[in-house]
RNA sequence: GCGGGGAUGCCGGAGCGGUCAAACGGGACAGACUCAAGAUCUGUUGGCUUAGUGCCUUCGGAGGUUCGAAUCCUCUUCCCCGCACCA
């Protein structure tokens, strides 16, 4: 604060010559990039290379600083991968359908088409702003008919291939958004949306994508992806595969099933314990035991379910009786809080013993505990247990299986249940079916229509868009049952009266195939081609926040396969490479947020410091992947960076460069590029940083182009302005990127001025000490250097960094002045240094 | 509980077997310039020591592998993030 103030005030001193208006200098090169089409794409020119970032939902606050890095960091490598020779495709759009523009447009009374094309414009006008190379013909937004008719296409498609089922089922529901959620949208019991609103339960007909028909594939590809490992991990986790057995139950002469990961303890078993949710909990229950049951029942429900999840499990006998598939012994059946309905079939088989939670429920219930599997030797067994012991071991108690271990008695158990037709080995996954429906309106209609012969029906083909209706109510539950034009109908089966689908999709299934439409998005005949989508597909660099890890990039996995296996695409995975950017604090390593008020706007900070200062402060903080805090002094010293390449460039003599500047200008170049494959701008930062200081006040024009290219997909627009101005044919975002002259890298010398970095050190170092020792500054340096390294010694550069006259001599120079002989302690690549 | 990622000097952060007392940036301190401030430039910023040297203690903690470890292995503590009564 302080300092931005003082600031002003000491503006106005002077302003020399080599200073610009950045600001002018942007929009120029902007306006010229737009002019000359520099970035728009075509397909079958060479190599492609496909940069995307995750498209925005439109917010109305517009652009914060996390798009600003997650955008400049694709923009780098698109540049980059252009310069290299690439054909790049750098699209950009908007995801633009959702809740957010509806509840600001009932909020303030205008509407969400209004709410949401104000926000694109302003969202568009800060992307050009920050210099960012996207081909803006293929701009795409959700909310447009000509991209939604294709998710109500897609939808049919689905349809038909028998991927889309609507089905009654309990789902969540979020009474502050309005509407069902998927799994996905469901965090801990709560929506994502809205982190202290818990979804509640409700039985309803719904339509879902079956996702799960590709939990295997999905799952087995996780392995070959390069993605960040989290990532990676939290699919897995979501997916959640797990292998075990199916049991089969029978209860009056009904087969219940089980699910069991532990066939092994199957002889363990004491008893069942089916979900309070299971939707066929009522056949289970005698007469007797109603009330009970009932009770426990309504006091779940009257629980909150953050409760629940604390709460102790509990239940109660429902006084039916199962048949043990092996033994036929007679097992009690007991409703439990801590079975999970959808899950496996909602019922497990209780082995105290051997599981911790069966053991718990044991201890409170008095019921049986049986010991089936004895601890692997070495292991002491306590008389009484006092914990389950749930790790593998030998069997005992289990007749024929008795000697056996775990893992093999699983098998043998599972064997001999199949061969009794009572089980049989069984996969299951966490993962569910899309629940796609939403009762909201801002989203895609979904393409059907309700007719009372017909039953559902779909919109056909020639007939989409199902388009959104202008005019619907507000706030009256389902905003298009609202609309009568829209609900009103015919069937396309058999023309009679009929009424239309007035849920929505999700718009996680308008950001399923963005990345698809972007290849060919004018297509008024298709969703995309074929051809287009083979040639660019698939996305070489997928760069977005961590947060979509369980619902956008599954989706999209899982919508690739499908179609896949439709016939469209000829790939498996959609982005082989996933890249997470960091978060960026505050300066005062807060989350930034308005109440707290350490925002820092992009926007803002560029018209300070240029969107250059920008661009390049951002990936030189740290590794792109990694959190890290603002640091607006930081951004100062980029922007002082910027502003003294502007200086040199209007002051550097064109000639010749020395071979130091040579040398130095291809190592750096060598390591900027890998570095800048690699992703490691930070890295490449300081490494131009240090070339640009090592710069002499000569240098050749070639070798200072090579300067420019370098930091070109840094800072765009400066490199344009030099590149311009020096001479430089065309714009530097289409030159060549430099190839490294190995040639011209000379080890020799970089050690040479090195050991001219030590010599400068020792100097210093001996100066310092020589003034504590005799208590005054000594005024004069002499070096006595080895003959042939003498060239590297200039006394001038010397006479600067230490700040003191520097006088230079070879050792067998006889004039030299030596009083105490210290030219005799020269060797190679360090010289005697003598002071007084 | 399960899974993933971390812990480096005042701060941020590179490094991921030797060239490491550890890049680079910020901050702090000192000096030059200046009437002065800012800007700029130069240096210092683990400890002791030394005419440019040498040594010691450091990269969460404890062990280990190695001629050699911030870097590899084992255990451990703490932090962050996901999932979570998943049978």
């Amino acid at each position: 604060m302080i300092k931005k103030n003082s600031k002003k005030n000491m503006k106005n001193s002077e302003k020399s010559k080599t200073e610009i208006d950045f600001s002018a200098m942007e929009q120029k090169w902007q306006k010229r990039w737009e002019r000359d089409k520099v970035f728009e794409a075509e397909e079958d020119k060479g190599k492609k290379f496909y940069v995307l970032e995750m498209y925005p939902y439109p917010s109305g606050s517009g652009l914060h600083i996390g798009h600003a890095f997650n955008y400049v960091i694709g923009d780098i490598l698109a540049r980059f991968k252009r310069m290299k020779g690439f054909n790049v495709l750098h699209p950009m759009g908007y995801d633009s359908f959702g809740l957010p523009a509806e509840n600001a447009a009932i909020k303030s009374k205008s509407h969400p088409r209004i709410f949401t094309d104000e926000a694109i414009s302003n969202f568009i006008r800060q992307q050009i702003s920050l210099g960012l190379t996207y081909d803006w013909r293929r701009k795409l937004q959700s909310h447009d008919p000509e991209y939604y008719r294709w998710n109500q296409f897609f939808f049919l498609e689905f349809l038909k291939k028998g991927l889309v089922y609507r089905k009654k089922s309990s789902v969540n529901w979020c009474k502050d958004c309005s509407t069902v959620l998927a799994n996905e949208q469901v965090h801990q019991g709560f929506c994502w949306r809205h982190n202290s609103t818990p979804v509640e339960v409700k039985q309803l007909e719904q339509w879902f994508l079956k996702t799960t028909a590709y939990a295997d594939e999905l799952l087995k590809c996780v392995d070959g992806l390069n993605w960040p490992e989290r990532i990676k991990a939290m699919q897995r986790n979501w997916i959640g595969k797990s292998e075990g057995s199916e049991v089969i139950f029978e209860v009056n002469g009904q087969n219940w099933e089980v699910f069991t990961t532990r066939a092994d303890t199957l002889m363990g078993v004491t008893f069942l314990v089916v979900s309070a949710q299971h939707p066929k909990l009522d056949q289970l229950v005698t007469k007797d035991k109603r009330k009970e049951v009932d009770d426990f029942l309504k006091k779940l429900r009257s629980t909150k379910q953050e409760d629940i999840d604390q709460m102790e499990k509990e239940g109660v006998f429902t006084g039916s009786y199962a048949k043990h598939p092996l033994i036929g012994e007679k097992i009690p059946i007991w409703v439990g809080n801590f079975v999970v309905a959808d899950y496996g079939s909602g019922m497990v088989m209780a082995v105290p013993a051997h599981d911790q939670r069966d053991f718990e429920f044991a201890k409170k219930y008095g019921l049986p505990i049986k010991e089936v599997v004895m601890p692997v030797e070495g292991r002491k067994i306590e008389n009484r247990l006092i914990k389950a012991f749930t790790e593998y071991g030998k069997l005992i108690n289990s007749s024929k299986f008795d000697g056996l271990d775990s893992l093999g008695a699983r098998k043998k158990i599972t064997d001999e249940l199949a061969r009794v037709k009572k089980g049989r080995s069984s996969i299951q996954y966490k993962l569910r079916d899309w629940l796609v429906s939403r009762q909201r309106y801002w989203g895609t209609p979904i393409p059907i229509v309700y007719c009372d012969d017909c039953g559902a029906v779909s919109v056909p083909e020639k007939d989409l868009p199902v388009l959104l209706p202008e005019k619907v109510k507000f706030g009256e539950g389902n905003p298009l049952a609202t609309s009568k034009e829209f609900l009103e109908t015919k069937c396309p089966k058999c023309g009679n009266k009929a009424r239309r689908e007035t849920d929505t999709m999700d718009t996680f299934f308008d950001s399923s195939w963005y990345y698809l439409r972007f290849t060919d998005n004018m297509n008024k005949k298709e969703p995309f081609s074929k051809k287009k989508a083979a040639y660019w597909m698939p996305v070489d660099f997928y760069v977005g926040g961590a947060e979509h890890a369980c619902m956008h990039l599954i989706y999209a996995r899982f919508f690739t396969k499908a179609l896949r296996d439709f016939g469209y695409l000829n790939f498996d995975e959609p982005f082989p490479r996933l890249y997470n950017q960091g978060m960026i604090h505050g300066e005062d390593w807060h989350v930034m947020s308005k109440s707290i008020g350490n925002v820092v706007d992009p926007l803002d900070a560029s018209s300070k410091y240029g969107v250059d200062a920008l661009r390049m402060f951002l990936v030189s903080m740290a590794s792109p992947d990694k959190d890290t805090n603002w640091n607006q002094n930081g951004l100062e010293s980029v922007s002082k960076l910027i502003k003294s390449m502007v200086h040199y460039a209007h002051t550097v003599k064109f000639g010749n460069s020395s071979k130091r500047i040579e040398s130095k200008i291809h190592s750096t170049l060598k390591s900027v590029s890998e570095q800048i494959e690699g992703l490691k701008y930070n890295s490449a930062v300081i490494q131009i940083r240090a070339l640009f200081e090592s710069f002499e006040p000569e240098i050749s024009k070639k070798d200072f182009q090579i300067f420019l290219k370098m930091i070109s997909p840094f800072c765009p627009h400066l490199a344009e302005e030099l590149w311009e101005k020096i001479g430089g044919k065309g714009f530097i975002s289409l030159a060549e990127w430099p190839k490294v002259d190995e040639g011209k890298i000379d080890l020799k010398l970089e050690e040479a001025e090195k050991a001219v970095e030590k010599t400068v050190s020792d100097i210093i170092n001996v100066l310092n000490l020589v003034k504590e020792k005799q208590g005054k500054e000594a005024e004069k340096v002499y070096l006595y250097v080895i003959p042939n390294e003498i060239e590297g010694y200039d006394s001038t550069i010397l006479s600067r960094r230490v700040n003191k006259e520097v006088v230079v001599y070879a050792v067998n120079d006889k004039q030299k002045y030596d009083p105490s002989g210290k030219a005799g302690k020269s060797k190679p690549g360090k010289p005697g240094i003598y002071v007084e």
